[in-house]
DNA sequence: ACTTTCACG
DNA sequence: ACGTACGTGAAAGTG
């Protein structure tokens, strides 16, 4: 048996390696000791825990000064027997953890997840800063070195040099496709994934490090459930690590892929991408990633840029280049000047390769051995407590086109169902502020927009009226102003700034919320405190954005808590996806429209006075099927 | 590592 | 005093 010391703030810690069955009677009277709460941690090949080939090849459990590190392949059963003892584990980051369980131990989600804390959890309730914010971080090695010892090892980087090594040994043996592939499916850092997977099981340095986690993230436990408590945050931890069991089962569920339409749709896209790259170099470009090329060859066809980057550099983003291609939003024509031919051509050959890389490839690169999708759903992300989706990221594929969503599919004999909250964000404020006639017009159905503005430019008002009130409550929501509005909707800067005025008069309430959040944070914490007890930490430079942050937090609050209401009615096996103000979801199609109404039924109700509306409906047999014409209509 | 761009709500 | 658009994930270029 290796075994490895180690000073962890001041205290002398121990991390056992065993090899042999028989050196698991420490082990076992471990356990016997009876902890309340043992870390736990799990070294596995990869991201990818649905992708072929993932293991799991060590399981660590330890507390704050010893860690028994197990290898998989040996001790699985010992492994099982533990995890299923009737006591409490802490992970940080438990989401990734619960399922590398789930998928290569047969302990179930729905086994650990109620006995597991997550620091992860914890930290992010206490300040949900990134460390380049200016808050703690919420990795283990961040929040190790505020709360537990300050030189506690950065476990992953200390690896990383071993990692490199391996990586470029394993290069000069394999082909350029493979090493491109491996590239693509790990990102960033290619040689730690590859570390990762093919570092030997019995490295000094890997089991040190494997046993180092566990026994960080059981003292962070110990530093950190005590403020939680303080704080009152209780309810809210086990409300937010409830729901992280919840999103679990989705992600575990995933979603099915067309791979044969995939594949056609990979054609297309790099032949559109081809097709234009080429228009592009006959005027010069010869990458049209790049916008100093752009730039440069659109100056030299004697066109006038105006606008500059924070880096001082010519902008040629999509709304530059869509006005000299003579394009709208919609990709039309606007006939005000003749198009510039090199912007069209980039513009074109940009989103073709967008697609192909981050959506199409993705798809193929991420998808299980039983084509599908398992993207990686963070419950608690943004500053807001947003939720995030990536590997991939499956809440940002085009909205208005419906060629890349109709690669994901409801399985054999099912369909898609979407229900998204009717403008949930302004209700929420009309709900918080108590916006007495918007609270009215909401109540009584009509079209909100409308209704405000008939309030200010009378019956008799037009479509721009109605488009430009419109824009003016996404401003109240977002804190923006006169100036974003003008160029948001073209409207001229005098009529914009009546609007605003015009919208201060006849819905108050909201102005005087907002100052008075903001005064709040001038004069006490910066920050703002939500309805569910969430404290959200302000920029001291940016204030104004305390209504969009306890608006958009309490939106996700409700999202959340519509999650679990599903679940608890026994929905939560039809659910695939969270998308901020709409849950995705699928149903054998004999049951669909009923499961359609119960969904959309269970997220309405009423918050603070403002009935909150939703009505799931039935989208087709895949994800594009709502949003246009479906070229498979007919065939299933 | 940082910047720019683009996809979403 | 004034006004500030909010929150993400990912690819790719640049230095």
């Amino acid at each position: 048996m290796l075994i490895l010391n180690h000073t962890i703030a001041g205290d002398a810690c121990t991390i056992y390696f065993p090899e042999r069955r028989s050196e698991l009677a420490g082990f076992r009277d471990f356990l016997a000791q009876g902890d309340k709460v043992l870390g736990l941690d799990t070294e596995t090949t990869g991201l990818g825990i649905y992708e072929d080939g993932f293991e799991c090849r060590l399981v660590q459990i330890g507390n704050g000064r010893e860690a028994w590190v197990l290898r998989v392949d040996l001790f699985a059963d010992v492994i099982c027997e533990a995890l299923r003892q009737n006591r409490h584990f802490v992970v940080h980051n438990a989401a990734f953890d619960l399922q590398v369980i789930d998928r290569t131990l047969g302990v179930k989600i729905e086994e650990l997840a109620d006995r597991v804390f997550d620091t992860k959890i914890f930290a992010h309730l206490l300040d949900p800063r990134m460390k380049s914010e200016g808050g703690a971080g919420l990795r283990l090695k961040e929040l190790s070195e505020i709360y537990v010892d300050d030189t506690a090892p950065d476990t992953e980087e200390g690896l990383s040099s071993i990692f490199s090594k391996l990586y470029a040994d394993w290069k000069k043996t394999v082909s350029k496709e493979t090493v491109d592939a491996h590239v693509r499916k790990s990102g960033k850092r290619p040689h730690v994934s590859y570390g990762f997977a093919n570092i030997k099981i019995d490295h000094e340095l890997y089991v040190r490090y494997a046993g180092l986690d566990v026994i960080l993230v059981t003292r962070l436990f110990y530093e950190l459930a005590p403020t939680i408590k303080d704080l009152g945050l209780n309810p809210l931890s086990k409300f937010e690590h409830h729901l992280q069991g919840l999103l679990c089962v989705m992600q575990r569920k995933g979603m099915k892929l067309d791979v044969a339409y995939i594949h056609q749709l990979r054609l297309d896209l790099q032949k559109e991408h081809e097709d234009y790259a080429l228009v592009a170099k006959r005027y010069g470009v010869e990458n049209i990633n790049s916008t100093d090329q752009v730039a440069d060859a659109l100056l030299g066809m004697g066109e006038t840029l105006t606008e500059k980057t924070d880096g001082g550099k010519w902008k040629v983003d999509k709304a530059v280049l869509s006005t000299l291609a003579d394009l709208d939003r919609e990709w039309e024509r606007i006939e005000a000047r003749d198009p510039n031919p090199l912007a069209d051509a980039v513009m074109r050959a940009k989103r073709a390769s967008k697609w192909q890389t981050s959506y199409v490839d993705a798809f193929l690169d991420y998808r299980d051995p039983d084509d599908r999708l398992h993207a990686s759903i963070n419950g608690l992300q943004a500053r807001t407590a947003r939720m995030s989706v990536s590997r991939p990221p499956l809440q940002q594929l085009p909205s208005g086109d419906f060629k890349i969503r109709r690669a994901v599919v409801a399985d054999p004999g099912h369909v898609m169902i979407s229900s998204d909250y009717d403008q949930i964000e302004l209700r929420v404020l009309a709900a918080l502020a108590d916006v007495k006639a918007m609270k009215h017009a909401i109540e009584t159905g009509v079209d909100l927009h409308g209704y405000t503005a008939e309030l200010v430019y009378g019956p008799n008002y037009t479509k721009f009226h109605r488009k430009l009130m419109k824009g003016t409550g996404f401003g109240k929501v977002y804190g923006g102003g006169a100036e974003t509005l003008a160029r948001q909707t073209g409207a001229p800067m005098d009529g914009v700034k009546h609007a605003i005025a015009e919208y201060d008069r006849v819905y108050p309430e909201i102005k005087r919320y907002s100052k008075k959040l903001q005064s709040r944070a001038e004069f006490g914490k910066k920050e703002v405190i939500t309805v569910s007890g969430r404290h959200l930490p302000l920029d001291r430079d940016r204030l104004y954005s305390a209504t969009n942050y306890v608006i958009q937090s309490t939106a996700r609050d409700i999202l959340a808590q519509a999650i679990v209401d599903l679940f608890d009615a026994g929905l939560g096996d039809y659910l695939l996806l969270p998308i901020h103000d709409e849950l995705l979801a699928q149903a054998p199609a004999d049951v669909a429209d009923e499961v359609a109404a119960e969904i959309g039924r269970i997220m309405s109700g009423m918050f603070y006075g403002v009935p909150l509306s939703s009505t799931g409906e039935v989208t087709g047999r895949n994800w594009g099927a709502a949003y246009g014409a479906d070229p498979m209509a007919g065939i299933w």
